[in-house]
DNA sequence: CAGTGGTCTAGACCACGCC
DNA sequence: GCGTGGTCTAGACCACTGG
């Protein structure tokens, strides 16, 4: 029954679980690479590609002959990446979803492009309003091809995550997301939604879904709220 | 004469390069490991920290047993790192500015926090339009601690982007920004400014800059153009 | 000076994709 | 089976920081 998890690995959970713990503090310095190394009775090279990974990921940084300290900046990565229900959770809000449409339908040479298919191909169409607390936060507009995801359309997506079914049952995760944002002024059915009223700021998000093979999964193309939600964002 | 830049760093630009000039095009594989190890006559471990890093930065994605390719998704990390000006020159618009008010003053609470410094310490504080092809895209209102960057109002920040003056003059680089995005309906003098009318629709962006040493250098508080200007993010 | 991180070597064995 | 990437070892020397 030995661990078949890769060492480096199991030095990055030990690392960002004393993070979480508090037990290394923000700004303060953690062990030595060569007192990890004594610890998991490693290599230097091990312990430096943990900690390398972390630094990437802005949990640590480095001072070369000082030491490495825990990040006053701590980013979440994968947070947005993880999607609506999770961001929500995350955020200590109840997050739940109101299906306005989910069929099949023929591709839009827009996204057939996007999504690398053919338009002979179809694609499921799911729009649904993003609640947080029973308040609407945003419309979302995601379309995934039919031949990568073959019966998509017998779960629920009031229930069920998107990402969670993709996981679960497609063995599909998300790598990441490429997104384009900007603000506009939102009328109509959708500005009913959100706002109640015939008029509202908000903002257009669309982008592709990148998955760990680097094909595209999914294309998106929805509204937020423009005051209810605030988009955290790491520039590197 | 020895060449004192790292190999691996060497084996990186010698990768991008090829990716520029098209040399290894965009799918398709490039050489394996063990011919990197032999062209440049160094050990397997030095190679993967190079292709590590062209991962990471989605330059590159490998798959296991079969190869390393070049990815689809060129996503050049840094373009929002490195500011508005730059930016602009990228996208192929001749960025300008216009300077409404440049400053030293006392700090306010709520920015003595974000910049980590003494509410009694002062702070300079710049007013700007940014313009691409003298249109208006945005006013930028940022705020800098006047310990930190003693002189600073003796440059032109018509002439010169702030980045670069950071660079050359305070050996101050940026490595991180932290930013809040939502939408808001701007109105008064901004409105005037962007619009050239009372009301439209922009995104409020406020956030911090970090510096190599993971110090904040800067608080911004920004208003850009809802349509006119899109912000490109990856999730990861 | 001792201790830290930065770079590097020359091997090794494994898991996976393809033929 | 062979070549690929994935993980790992047990050292080495250097550059930098601090006392």
């Amino acid at each position: 029954m030995t661990d078949t998890i890769p060492i480096y690995q199991q030095i990055i959970s030990y690392i960002k679980e004393y993070i979480d713990n508090g037990i290394y503090q923000k700004g303060n310095i953690i062990p030595s690479e060569q007192e990890f190394c004594n610890q998991f009775n490693t290599s230097r090279m091990t312990v430096r590609k943990a900690i390398d990974e972390l630094v990437n990921d802005g949990y640590l940084y480095r001072i070369q002959g000082r030491g490495t300290f825990v990040s006053h900046w701590v980013y979440r990565k994968s947070l947005e990446v993880l999607g609506f229900t999770y961001h929500m959770t995350q955020l200590g809000y109840k997050p739940s979803s109101k299906v306005l449409t989910f069929e099949t339908k023929r591709t839009e040479p827009l996204i057939a492009e996007k999504l690398k298919i053919l338009p002979t191909e179809n694609v499921y169409f799911l729009s649904r309003v993003r609640m947080a607390d029973l308040e609407p936060i945003a419309i979302e507009n995601v379309y995934l091809p039919e031949k990568r995801f073959p019966g998509l359309d017998v779960y629920s997506f009031e229930e069920n995550s998107l990402y969670d079914v993709l996981k679960t049952y497609y063995k599909t995760e998300v790598l990441l997301k490429q997104e384009k944002i900007n603000a506009i002024m939102v009328e109509g059915i959708y500005a009913k939604i959100l706002f109640e009223k015939d008029k509202g700021v908000g903002m257009r998000m669309t982008g592709v879904d990148i998955d760990t093979n680097m094909s595209p999964i999914a294309y998106a193309n929805s509204i937020y709220h423009g005051t209810k939600y605030i988009f955290d964002v790491i520039f590197r």
